[in-house]
DNA sequence: AATGAATGAGGATTCATTCAT
DNA sequence: AATGAATGAATCCTCATTCAT
């Protein structure tokens, strides 16, 4: 609610119907953020178009000159917000020394910004049952993303050889789960004890080390 | 579809209203057994009671003699799920030797679990959005069980220190994706190098070892 | 609105949803003399279900219960119109001797038939546009009963050799058109003089008899 | 589709908003053209307006510069279609040297006509569901004429003596109905032969002829 | 003259739930 | 215990029309 929209600033992806003046495109973002606040809230199925007019501050009619439908919205919001997701990830990653640290910040990030955008998480979530490839199209990207770091990692000797993709989805799993479990569902919690242990086992494993 | 419920020889969950009767038990293990598969298939807003009754070959008035709503049936679906899969998963891990043996054999189960139950993976993710409180008992209960495991394991020194509800998280995390990556989405991929490859970084981390 | 509905007092037409009981066989019938009377007075475009529910004393989800849809209705009334004007002119016509009496009874007939059941009138006519097949096949079935009339007529000798399917469509929009005319706008002229100069033409057609 | 407009070359009815320029004019011809090719293939109401100004190319709003309704352009088609029917029809009859031929070539006029012009067949028919005064207006005036001259006719010694407007609006059904069947429905077949029928039937009527 | 953004009344349809039998 | 007829709240969506530019 009092949470910024991770849509506000951004243009707006161009969606199904796209708008032919300024004015139309400016309409278009109101109506994506109120959607985003709707569904967020209220779940896809009780989420109502009326209420997202009402939120945009526009006719219901002014909803259907941009979206062709209720799953429509809730498409072009997913696909929006895997960009942005990855988008504000890749950019805190950015300066990582090496793959480990790049984890380390990319796990926190990932906290970070589930927590500022909780309606996201929900979104996303519940993508698989309202579109179920808009859902795998969001991990499938991120994995793929994922497996290529992993993959030069190895290729660097910066990590131990390993099925690249196997890790790339067993990590999107971890944080997405931590994520939820602490970044979300406990919102006061400190992540960084989160993030300190999970890198912990990300990077040494369960095992007693082989101490001389 | 041609997949055997995992409801079908099991007593069924006494759900908010008892039957009184032996036949009535049945019917409402019936139900029960229907709802899976209407749920499963459909996802709990597009399947229907009438679907729900026709499956269970019963009247649809029938439906409201053994359960107070569409609701509740998906509750004790969920809880009934959880029981299920803990006890199938700690059937199989009864026997191992040690913590990291038992992650392995419980992974495998798992995986096999979630293959042979599709249904049940929906739903229990569904639930997330039709009856929350269900959703995080699932996962609560799953997190509470492991956490005491890698907490004894820890004592025994079996694995290394650490916080043993931020691995029991992220471990649970880990399979829920790579079961849903590799044992539903690809539903005819080998599952053994998925719990080998994930294994090794369970046990062992992403870096580099200090081998000899 | 005081016109006897040709509806009351026959069994229904199955339509798409049987009922299982008597009760519910009743109200589909109820809900069918409602839709005739909607849609015959406000059309089908401006006809509303809720108003149909309503002229049929039920509530607005009973209709959906006995007909899968606006359209629904309406197709299972032309279809059981068909059945009834046919049915109505089978019955006057049966004790003619021949065919050219059989032709003045049949149209008597079917203009008594029309100003009694005007709803019936536009409803077929509005099917054109809303249900074409429903259409086609109303003509065409009367078409086919009128053609072997014709046919069978030649073969007797009792009329002169031509096409029979020609001279079918010609007298069926012969007689629509009078009907039309005659029979609804003016609704309170004598029919008799029509029928009469009608008859008169399809007997003798307008060439200048040889007469003595 | 690929048919002529029948409207394309002629000057445009005045419509109840008159253009001033000379550029208005066509745009208000376009539309026009526009508005017939839509309503007669998908009917008064799944015909759109958005869709009439995108087949004319020209923007939503300049719709209502022309014409003050859906219905007004609908009733501007079904008079404009009166007058060049009649015309058409007029011409083709202007020499016939009395009035059985005049019916044999008008008859035929009309079919060429009415499968030259499919749209308009459909829209006429339609009009009566939609502005019912139109479509009695058109006919009224068909029949009108057509009285006149089968008045015409039999005070000349053309043809027998009988109730002219009775056989007006039987020859109107009658062609109505054989170019319904014969010049839309089958849209590939010789129409010689039907006019041949129906003009046989017309003139001479079913009786055996009293023949010396 | 031309445009397209904005509007909201209106209606079909769905389906969980109740209840009399 | 079992049934299925009846119900109406709830919502998505369409599209003719208006109007500021």
């Amino acid at each position: 609610m009092n949470q910024h929209s991770i849509l506000k600033s951004t243009p707006v992806t161009p969606g199904p119907k796209t708008p032919k003046t300024r004015k139309g495109l400016a309409t278009q973002a109101k109506l994506l953020v109120a959607a985003e606040a709707e569904f967020g809230e209220r779940g896809y199925h009780d989420g109502s178009i009326v209420e997202i007019t009402r939120r945009a501050g526009v006719g219901l009619g002014t909803f259907y000159v941009y979206f062709e439908s209720k799953e429509a919205v809730f498409r072009a919001l997913v696909t929006y917000m895997g960009h942005e997701t990855r988008a504000y990830i890749a950019r805190q990653v950015e300066q990582a020394p090496d793959r480990l640290s790049a984890e380390r910040i990319g796990m926190r990030a990932f906290f970070e910004f589930a927590r500022a955008h909780r309606n996201l998480y929900k979104i996303v979530m519940e993508s698989q049952f309202v579109a179920e490839d808009s859902y795998r199209a969001y991990y499938d990207t991120f994995a793929e993303g994922y497996r290529r770091n992993l993959q030069t990692a190895v290729e660097r000797g910066e990590i131990r050889p390993g099925d690249a993709d196997i890790r790339a989805w067993s990590l999107i799993g971890l944080s997405v789960f931590l994520g939820m479990r602490y970044a979300i569902w406990d919102d006061q919690s400190d992540l960084e004890p989160v993030v300190d242990a999970a890198l912990d086992m990300i990077e040494r494993g369960l095992s007693l080390g082989t101490k001389p």
